[in-house]
DNA sequence: TTGCGTGCAAAGGTTTTGCATGGCA
DNA sequence: TGCCATGCAAAACCTTTGCACGCAA
């Protein structure tokens, strides 16, 4: 399983006190930085992987730009089948709470033998904000 | 709408050709190179974000480490009801017409506010025969 | 003591940008 | 002619890797 050296330790702390939003390394590293913790960016990858392997952490690939995601896993509300809405004007991110659209993936599966990623799969569209603003 | 320009040409008709596959940059720079075509890199990703936002190509963001792929629309099918499904592995599409999924898109408008946009929204995973192959 | 974890810097890759030039309309 | 598009190179960006050192067990 590992050592389990104060690097991680900060790190796992840190994502799970945040563990209602996404985070990604940028800003991960910045806090630390904020915070006077010295944890070297390769360090932060590294444990990340290792997390995301343990299956503790979840990877979320939503945007290109801003690089991966990472979001703790908690296990009394954890939701594997946990989407994502992106308003395309916005660019605000909306997680979806399994209950809405639970059998979503299965249905897809067991009907089209298609296995759906969730921690891929971004619903784009115009959020309740941004269509009104258009259609005035 | 913008210029005609033979780089703009000669890259639309590359997508056309090759409509049934996903091409990234280096696909479509290595064949430009090897049929002595000369168009900058710059230029193949500034025309690609215009097609993209002309809706006349699709870009995917498959894996964050291989770079996006593009995919032209192919215009015969009716892409603004149905959702795509791509294949994380073989990169096939399917387009998914399917009466549960219809009532989808109402189903997040009605209880989250957020107007899905199926043209937009592709469902990434792994199609039947790439998740037999995997399990093996 | 053993060997995994860390930090730093460098390298890897894709994508973007600045600026002068070229070409469409 | 006016202005957008292009090409080149450099830069920006996220992520990975090599290597010596440090630290958990």
């Amino acid at each position: 399983m590992g050592y389990n050296t104060k690097q991680r330790e900060k790190l796992l702390e840190y994502l799970i006190e945040n563990k209602e939003q996404h985070m990604n390394v940028q800003k991960i590293n910045s806090c630390f930085v904020n915070e006077g913790i010295n944890v070297g960016t390769a360090t932060i990858y590294r444990q990340l992987d290792k997390l995301v392997e343990q299956g503790i952490v979840r990877k979320y690939i939503i945007d290109e730009k801003t690089g991966a995601c990472y979001q703790y896993i908690d296990s009394e509300n954890d939701c594997h089948r946990h989407f994502h809405l992106k308003c395309t004007r916005c660019g605000k991110l909306i997680h979806l709470t399994c209950d809405h659209l639970s059998g979503l993936g299965d249905h897809i599966y067991e009907h089209h033998g298609f296995r759906v990623d969730p921690s891929k799969t971004v619903f784009y569209g115009l959020c309740a904000d941004c269509e009104g603003a258009v259609q005035e």
